[in-house]
RNA sequence: GGGCUUGUAGCUCAGCUUGGAUAGAGCAGUAGGUUCCUAACCUAAAGACCGAGGGUUCAAAUCCCUUCAAGCCCGCCA
């Protein structure tokens, strides 16, 4: 039973094409339809036409009672019955709940984290792999194939500095003994004009396949994938491919000559670049003067070898929106290529992390943050207030892990994307109020209402029902159009804002309608089991697990 | 100078796509709640001329124009 449906297909045989709202409080009604529009064309005032409006459409089995307020027509639909559809519907189908075929036969790529290497493990890459990872299962829920790139940032003219660096400065010990941290210290002192021309040079040894160069290079690759790796693993995070901007380094003269053939190539300043100024998109770079790549050639040659291999539906760049120019100059190289699925190409821009003072991170200055250690410190913390809540759980050190993920993952997500974030390791902190916690320890608490009662029973009658029921069982009927919300708009933040309002419901419900000693027992189990499904499967959406205990 | 993003309560944010009734949360602060399923919780009151100014509209936080402020980007880095 759609009711919103039911309520249009009333208004229809009156009114073209209605649409619907809902009222801001809901002792006006569950749906309204506004009058206003009408007043024009019916040459009438709004009152009047909601007034004839309701003399002529009467109340159905699904739909109580139709009231005039102002211009407005609104409508009751029937709890109980709304009731018993959704939770019995819910406990039928569980975690499918809101599945759809929408995106079936369809893959998604998405490119993700995209950590630099021989560089820490930047706050940026963080948002983009909680923010990948999220849109990730939104499409996988409704049907998609998806399929997540971890495109390293391991070649380019920074490695040339590296390999300077590591030559002037580097100490087998030191990089055995903690290798980003020295890796960071070589590239920060490497990182002057007076090595620049020593560093390009370098570089370019690398891309025509020097020895040295190479070996060292794949040690540094090697030694930062593992790092990355540790990072992973805490995060809960898992990559379908892993890739790197190297992979192409062969590949690149051929997308050199395809510019070439295709004429969009001009020489500039001794450089090989696609002039864009007449799409305002000044130009973009594609072979500097000595002959090397830039990371647009690489970025090109990738795509068109993405398609080759999955014919994607969309491809999903998750990369902060400082980028933004570099993609829009590069979607619309492949444009002019004459590759019609350049369109297909979205840019999923995010804000940056700002330290304290605003400003922008910048690991030139050595000022970084590690991203370890804020895992950890996270970690620890969880760990101290579980010692202080719940002394006696077991499991402890992964129940903390879970727990700090959940704060970080949900902290990032409950803002809009392109947000600026300021950092402040306080805010990620914090395990009260709106965050991650709160609601896996909502799951928890009505995890452990089940543990204390069985009940064979997979479908009830929900009769009775007091206002926070009602409230709990409208919000999650309210999930399958909040999943398609996110899809649309690309956009996990608008599942983890009702996270907290589904979580908020339910323990207002809580605390107002006791189940174990209850003549209403039954109905409200299935009500909280239905709520336990909906809420894991909202946090698994974000990445975030939940725990039966904490 | 050009392009993009942001500006809503003391603080952090949602709502803007698709205009609609009293602008929603969380934190902090105030007043309450634990013989009862986990108080990482709940309840109540308080707190906002939605950056400013104009316009469109029966109706603007939401659409349009102007303006101010902050952030990011603008050829050989990624």
């Amino acid at each position: 039973m759609d009711f919103q449906k039911e309520i249009i297909k009333l208004l229809e045989k009156h009114v073209k094409n209605p649409t619907l709202e809902i009222p801001p409080s809901k002792e006006l009604g569950d749906y309204a339809f506004p009058c206003f529009p009408l007043a024009r064309e019916y040459k009438k005032n709004p009152i009047e036409i909601a007034q004839d409006l309701h003399k002529k459409i009467k109340p159905t089995k699904a739909i109580e009672k139709i009231t005039v307020n102002g211009g407005y027509l609104n409508f009751f639909i029937n709890k109980e019955l709304l009731a018993e559809e959704v939770i019995n519907q819910i406990l039928k189908e569980k975690e499918k709940y809101g599945n759809s075929h929408l995106g079936k036969n369809k893959t998604i790529v998405i490119d993700m984290s995209s950590p630099n290497i021989a560089k820490p493990f930047g706050i940026g890459h963080l948002r983009s792999t909680i923010i990948g990872n999220s849109l990730s299962e939104i499409h996988k829920k409704l049907g998609f194939k998806t399929i997540k790139i971890n495109y390293l940032g391991d070649w380019g003219t920074q490695f040339g500095k590296l390999i300077v660096g590591y030559k002037k400065f580097g100490s087998a010990t030191k990089l055995k003994k903690n290798p980003i941290e020295h890796l960071l210290e070589v590239y920060v002192k490497a990182n002057s004009e007076e090595y620049e021309d020593e560093a390009r040079a370098w570089f370019k040894k690398l891309e025509l396949g020097d020895k040295e160069a190479l070996k060292l290079w794949k040690f540094f690759r090697e030694l930062s994938i593992k790092e990355f790796d540790k990072i992973y693993k805490i995060l809960g995070i898992k990559f379908d491919v892993n890739s790197g901007e190297s992979y192409y380094n062969n590949k690149m003269q051929s997308t050199i000559k395809e510019l070439k053939t295709k004429n969009l190539l001009e020489e500039s300043e001794e450089a090989l670049v696609v002039n864009l100024e007449k799409y305002n998109l000044e130009v973009c770079l594609i072979q500097k003067k000595d002959g090397t790549t830039l990371y647009a050639t690489r970025d090109i040659t990738a795509a068109i070898d993405r398609y080759k291999k999955y014919k994607f539906e969309k491809m999903l760049y998750e990369v902060g929106s400082e980028q933004q120019l570099h993609f829009k100059q590069f979607f619309k190289v492949l444009e002019l290529l004459g590759y019609k699925w350049a369109k297909n190409c979205i840019h999923i821009e995010h804000g940056l992390y700002l330290d304290k003072e605003g400003k922008k991170f910048a690991t030139r200055k050595g000022k970084t943050v590690f991203m370890e250690e804020i895992l950890q410190e996270t970690i620890d913390l969880a760990k101290k207030t579980i010692e202080k809540k719940n002394p006696k759980l077991k499991n402890k050190d992964e129940i903390a892990r879970k727990i700090a993920i959940g704060a970080i993952f949900f902290g990032d997500l409950k803002n809009k994307r392109n947000n600026n974030i300021i950092f402040d390791i306080e805010r990620f902190l914090d395990f009260e109020g709106d965050t991650g916690p709160y609601l896996q320890y909502s799951y928890a608490r009505a995890n452990s209402i089940l543990e204390k009662v069985k009940t064979k029973k997979t479908t009830f009658k929900l009769k009775n029902l007091e206002e926070p029921e009602i409230e709990l069982i409208k919000k999650l009927s309210a999930f399958p159009d909040i999943v398609n919300q996110s899809y649309t708009h690309l956009n996990p933040a608008i599942i983890a804002n009702y996270s907290t309002e589904l979580a908020q419901n339910f323990n207002e419900f809580y605390h107002k309608c006791p189940v174990i000693n209850s003549e209403y027992k039954e109905q409200r189990i299935s009500i909280v089991k239905a709520f336990m499904y909906i809420i894991k499967e909202s946090l698994s959406l974000l990445g975030i697990e939940t725990v039966q205990e904490m």
